[in-house]
DNA sequence: CTGGTATCGTTGCAATTGCAACAAATGTCA
DNA sequence: TGACATTTGTTGCAATTGCAACGATACCAG
C-alpha cells in the first residue's frame, strides 16, 4: 500500500509541512520557498556568491540565479561584482532584506518550535539520529544525488 | 542555520530520497511520480475515479487527470465511463501496466528496504510515530492542509 | 418537472522547474 | 605567451505545476 510506503510517506509529510511553512513567508512577504532559503542563508553567511548558496541550501544553480534577481529586484538582497575574480557575485542582504527576514524568522521559527514541542527531547534526538542515517544509505549509493556540503552533520564525531 | 531548521531538512531529505526513488520507476518504466502513484494505487484499489485517486495520493484533481491520460495512451491503464454515474470514470490497469508494474515494485520495494535496513526495528517504529505526531500537530492548525483519508493511521486505536 | 446547487473530470494559463547550452572570466600547462 | 580546459552566473526551452474556471452530469427542494 502506498500509504506504508516510506518514500511517499516522507514526501506526503515533507510537502505538508512545506506548504504550511510558505504561508509563513509567502503571505507575509510574498517570496517563494527559494528566495526564503537563500535569504535565510544570506543571514549566516554574508558576502557569497551563487554557486555557494546553490552547494548549501540544495538549490540548482539557476534557481539561485534567478532568486536573487528577484530579491535584487525587491531591494532585499546587494549583487556585487567581487573585485579579485570577475566572474563571481558577492550577495549579501540588504538594510531591507534583514528587517525583513527578522520580521518573518520569529513566526517560522515559531512554527518549527510548534513542529518539535509534538515531540519529547529523546524523540526530536531520534528524528536528528535517523534522518542521519537515512542520508548515510545515500551517501553510498552513487546513484543518489551527493548531499550539500552544508546539510553534512557538524555535532557528531568527524 | 538553515541546515537545523527541521522543515529544510525534512525537505532536503524527502527531495533525496524521492529523487533517487524516481529513477527506478522513471529510467526502466519512463514514468514521471503522479503516474507511479497512480499506478501504486490501482494495483491496491481496482475501478476507482479520479477524484478517489486525487483523495488517496496526495495529488491534486489536474494532476491525476492528467497522469491517468499519459497512462492510458501508454496503454497502462484504462478509463472507462461508470455505468450508474456518467460523471464518474473507472479506471483500473490494464495487463500491461499489471506487467509493468510487477517489475518495477520489486526494486523499489528493495530501496524501501535498504532505507529501512538502516534503521532498527525501535528506530523504524520511532519513526512512524515521529512523523505521525508531526502530521497531529497540522491536522490541529486550520491553516494547514488537510490530510488524505488513506494518510490517516490504521492500525491505532481509532 | 424545474431551477438551483454540488460534483466530476478536463482544460487554460501563468508561473515554476530542471536541464543543458552559453558567454565571460579564470586557471593550467606547454 | 597561447591554446585548452574549468568555473561562474545567466539564459532558453520544454515540461511540469498549481490554481481557477469550465462544461457536463447528477442531486435536490419546491
Amino acid at each position: 500500500m502506498l500509504a506504508e510506503f516510506l518514500p511517499y510517506r516522507i514526501a506526503v509529510l515533507s510537502e505538508r509541512i512545506s506548504r504550511r511553512l510558505s504561508l509563513i513567508y509567502g503571505a507575509e512577504a510574498g517570496i517563494s520557498m527559494a528566495e526564503w532559503r537563500v535569504m535565510v542563508h544570506l543571514a549566516r553567511c554574508q558576502e557569497v556568491s551563487v554557486r555557494e548558496i546553490h552547494d548549501c541550501v540544495n538549490l540548482d544553480k539557476p534557481r539561485v540565479s534567478r532568486a536573487v534577481s528577484r530579491l535584487t529586484e525587491a531591494g532585499l538582497v546587494a549583487k556585487t561584482g567581487s573585485a579579485t575574480d570577475q566572474r563571481l557575485l558577492s550577495i549579501s542582504l540588504t538594510e531591507e532584506g534583514q528587517s525583513l527576514l527578522a520580521r518573518i524568522l520569529p513566526p517560522a521559527r515559531a512554527y518549527e518550535r510548534r513542529l518539535l514541542h509534538a515531540l519529547s527531547p529523546e524523540e526530536q534526538a531520534m528524528l536528528s539520529t535517523i534522518m542521519e542515517k537515512l542520508h548515510r544509505v545515500m551517501d553510498t549509493d552513487p546513484d543518489a544525488r551527493p548531499r550539500s556540503r552544508l546539510d553534512l552533520p557538524r555535532d557528531a564525531a568527524e
